[in-house]
DNA sequence: TATTGTTATACTCTATAACTATA
DNA sequence: TATAGTTATAGAGTATAACAATA
């Protein structure tokens, strides 16, 4: 965590507390996780010099190597340009790089390289160790309960989105 | 939604399916909603000429008028640096503005104006509706066991990070 | 000395539109 | 015509550091 960056200590007015229905304090509850579990993994990641989306690329690609650009774009849910922008920065790193497709010479298709595969093992584990640490305080039979949530959860955004 | 970007039609490798620990299952599960979901909250807003992050903001001063700029990037877990900028748009669109206090002339409180408000007002209805339909699928007893798994993991974020 | 807010600078991510080269 | 990727442009959010005014 950055020095200026420190956690709130006086009480502010907390919405949760607000009387309305289930489904708004959970998702109010939901979007302050978020914020705070993404700064929890960036801090993690920015030793590694990491942003969390391009962590977000390396391990897609460490778990499907040779997608295209377009296939990327919609697995992140941002535009093709966006993508652009985004792997211009981890080839420039040297950790993917793209290889025109045999087939069809519009598409190209992103792979890990050697140094990429070996900075997503290294930054893996503190990773590992930060969703150990936060999502450890729920028990086996929770954490099965709330990943099935979420699915579902995630299923509902993207049908109606 | 916007046309450019659309949902994913082709089935990627999908991380949830990995053999690993539930913590890890959960976290994944977790990252890729609240992606979906932060998407969703801003499509809705961006018809009222509204950031998520505005939103937040404009929210926080509904139920707590008058705290200074550094309270809020402490609610908002940002700088105060960050927060400046943050408020002078916000306040050049007329919603919100600063008043200087009169018993620390160091200090500036915030205040939403009679438009911020309005706004406020006029934005939650599409946002209450949006979070129905996401989390609506879930039982009030599954909302209310996952707001409790969300504020503990969020307690556990504060604390270690 | 410490704190509040500010300015300055830079980078990442995102959205939009127009463009190219292929198909 | 449609698609994959690109370029160009703009804006929002964030991090960092140095600064002014005040306590």
């Amino acid at each position: 965590m950055s020095p200026t960056r420190k956690s709130a200590k006086r009480e502010l007015p907390v919405l949760n507390d607000d009387p309305r229905s289930w489904e708004f304090r959970a998702a109010v509850a939901m979007l302050r996780l978020q914020g705070r579990l993404e700064r929890c993994l960036s801090d993690g990641l920015a030793a590694h010099g990491l942003t969390l989306a391009q962590f977000d690329v390396l391990m897609t690609l460490c778990h499907g190597d040779g997608i295209t650009q377009q296939e990327l774009a919609e697995w992140l849910l941002v535009t093709k340009a966006n993508v652009v922008g985004l792997i211009d920065r981890v080839e420039a790193a040297g950790w993917v790089e793209r290889r025109a497709d045999p087939d069809d010479r519009r598409v190209k298709r992103l792979y890990l390289t050697n140094a990429g595969r070996k900075l997503a093992r290294k930054a893996q584990p503190g990773q590992h160790t930060l969703i150990q640490r936060i999502f450890g305080r729920l028990s086996e039979a929770e954490l099965r309960q709330l990943h099935g949530m979420l699915v579902r959860l995630e299923k509902a955004c993207s049908e109606g989105g």
